[in-house]
DNA sequence: ACGGATGTTTACAATATGTTTACATCTTCC
DNA sequence: GGAAGATGTAAACATATTGTAAACATCCGT
């Protein structure tokens, strides 16, 4: 679980982040509502802490912005103001939830867990050709078997389960995976496939991972 | 199996929490109406005891609140009050159960259980493979004996067996068994998962526990 | 057809993760 | 107050997962 904290004020960014690692999260600081915006463009983050008050544009107006762009990621929102207008202001503009500085550490903790519990747990299966990714164990179905993925493995098969027939770019699952300022080389992903590639046809799967030269992957059925 | 406790009276409460921890459940306490929704919010509790006359918001209105926001958490009200009136006014309001002051140990157990049994099922054992797991003695069985289980050996269990073939998160133990605030290190987990084994051995088992590395645990049948 | 760029696969080593045991501490029950 | 049991910590051990590197294959422009 990702989590992006847009808030200027250092040291307060420095503890929350501190805060959210300990708790399990993976978590991204950003100082403005600018850097919040290209980073959550990316789309690899399941939720936002957004402070209101920050220079360059300020947490109602990145959240504003956010919604017209049809993004509807969890926004919590984080201010020192306890008026109730802001309140309104902020959930009318689309925030999921509204803290006010100070708050206690357990608040903010179980209120990132309602509002991800939703999105997050949303555990299916997803079909295409005669292959179901099982998202809750993690395991690769066709008629002739099942064999449980690799945490890797399995986000890799997610992205391109949740895409068949396209084109993802090998960027994106480094991004999404391996996250955005990860050192790993672009060489992962391609060990990645590889590994995938042996385990469908292990499974006799009606289904491949074909590459495109200088853009990505792309999931498509056998004919 | 975690339980919130919302009740003002300080010694009626710990005593509440002492009964419900001796009989291997986790629980917390809070002693308003307010705070209990605070709490609820975060989505990790199997049930909800809750007095009615409480400051700040009383039981009902909690009650009435919990049910709009469309959480059918389980409930049961605890009252000094008999009269017909409030029971069905409580009942009306989306409790499941209803229970007065004095009450006896034994039926707020079993009422307990009644109300947090998978729908549909009569009894409080729970069976997979050659193994069932008796929620009121937290007595693990099969064809070749039975074994009283601990305090946190039980939870763990429960959780798996209420979820057969399904990973279970690491951390979802941790959350529900020891609480989210709690210090404790995930090493904890693999420590009775290990307990586990070794009792599910002694009963020649066909049923065990597999982990998945970087995710969860998994209760499967050996066929 | 050649050479460089891109992708594929395998082997291997490092690391994070999980397993188990032993032990210290704390509680509970006579 | 002492014995038995429950709990959590720490350390030694085991191993799956991960990422790197290197050898091999294929594509593409020239």
């Amino acid at each position: 679980m990702r989590i992006l904290l847009a808030e200027d004020e250092r040291s307060l960014s420095k503890a929350i982040i501190h805060i959210l690692e300990k708790n399990h999260y993976s978590a991204d600081a950003v100082f403005n509502g600018k850097e919040a915006l290209e980073y959550l463009c990316s789309g690899i983050y399941d939720a936002l802490i957004l402070d209101v008050m920050m220079p360059e544009m300020d947490g109602i107006q990145v959240l504003q912005q956010l919604r017209r762009d049809g993004n509807d990621i969890p926004v919590l929102i984080l201010t020192a103001k306890a008026e109730v207008d802001d309140k309104v202001l902020g959930l009318d503009s689309g925030a999921n939830d509204y803290l006010t500085k100070p708050f206690d550490t357990k608040e903010l903790l179980a209120r990132l867990r309602a509002m991800t519990r939703k999105s997050g747990s949303h555990s299916s299966t997803l079909h295409f050709g005669n292959i179901s990714l099982d998202c809750a164990n993690f395991t690769l179905s066709s008629p002739n078997g099942s064999n449980r993925l690799t945490n890797k493995e399995f986000q890799i098969m997610q992205i391109l389960m949740s895409n068949p027939s396209c084109i993802v770019p090998t960027e994106r699952f480094l991004e999404k995976i391996w996250g955005y300022d990860s050192e790993a080389e672009i060489n992962i992903v391609w060990v990645y496939i590889s590994y995938l590639r042996k385990k469908l046809n292990a499974l006799h799967a009606n289904i491949r991972i074909t590459a495109t030269r200088n853009t990505g992957y792309c999931l498509e059925e056998i004919l």
